[in-house]
DNA sequence: ATGAAAGGTTCATGTTGTCAACTGTTCAGC
DNA sequence: GCTGAACAGTTGACAACATGAACCTTTCAT
């Protein structure tokens, strides 16, 4: 809804567009793949990146995702059901769980990280210096996206 | 499983990966609610999308999204109930089905790809110059892994 | 003709996702 | 200090998505 003022887009910004969504489709079937072989499910896998920057608040573990806070409950349930995670109350304010990725957890997310081949195949097809500035544009999106 | 082969990635290939990944997480997320906004959900709209090339066998679907065949008939289901597809049976081999865009899918679907403002904003911040770049990148990058 | 293989569907099951209702906890204003 | 609004998280009901096994029909090779 709310776009009366986009403007037809030109042609090369269509064009990545339609670029970026298969891209986006090999990586994510490529992560599903990956979470799977080491039996997480993309979600559960998604959490764990996060938590490896450190403990979390299920709200700002939500807010990330762009999901319903109840939707977290199950997936952190899971996660913690098999030791991947454990649930901490914050002693600043007892409302807020941390969750907390534990050893276990860490090393698995690390691991599946790793194994990201992902673009490794297709990124080989660069040279190092076009790899720079893949990078360089890529991370020119994203931060003018971060701030908008 | 079964990388024994990979080298450690360069550093650069590792921070490409990272910014693919928090590019699909957006772009995803964009798609979604692009979607929702037609109350047609993620994997409708993809399947929608792949539609509007012409018609499709029910097992070219599933192998498109890498998922199982079974999964496909939902997805149909619930669309043709809405009207958006219809399923007829192929003369050539009576048995396969052949999943067609109504009138009202094409459009629908047109729509979601004209609203898809992913990227329109992000990509703003590029010149066109370096927006040509960045779709050559992608372009070999893709056609690569099409190969592979 | 027969039997194997392929295309779809159905069923059972699990995960992800939403929404509404609920429990605790914090905090502002009185 | 209390009271009530607002916030964090959970629960329960429900729909979509996803898999895997069992099944039916059609095709095709022998």
């Amino acid at each position: 809804m709310e776009q009366a003022s986009v403007p037809t887009a030109d042609p090369i910004t269509v064009e990545v567009v339609d670029l970026m969504a298969r891209l986006v489709g090999l990586f994510h079937r490529e992560y599903e793949e990956a979470a799977a072989a080491r039996s997480l499910t993309g979600a559960q896998a998604k959490v764990l990146a996060l938590l490896r920057r450190g403990p979390m608040p299920m709200r700002h573990i939500a807010q990330t995702l762009s999901c319903e806070p109840s939707n977290v409950t199950g997936i952190v349930d899971r996660l913690e059901g098999r030791g991947f995670v454990t649930r901490e109350s914050d002693p600043q304010d007892r409302r807020v769980k941390l969750v907390v990725a534990t050893d276990t957890g860490l090393s698995a997310s690390s691991e599946l990280r790793e194994s990201l081949n992902f673009a490794r195949e297709p990124l080989a097809a660069l040279k190092a210096s076009e790899r720079a500035q893949l990078r360089d544009l890529l991370r020119r999106m994203l931060d003018s996206s971060a701030r908008g």
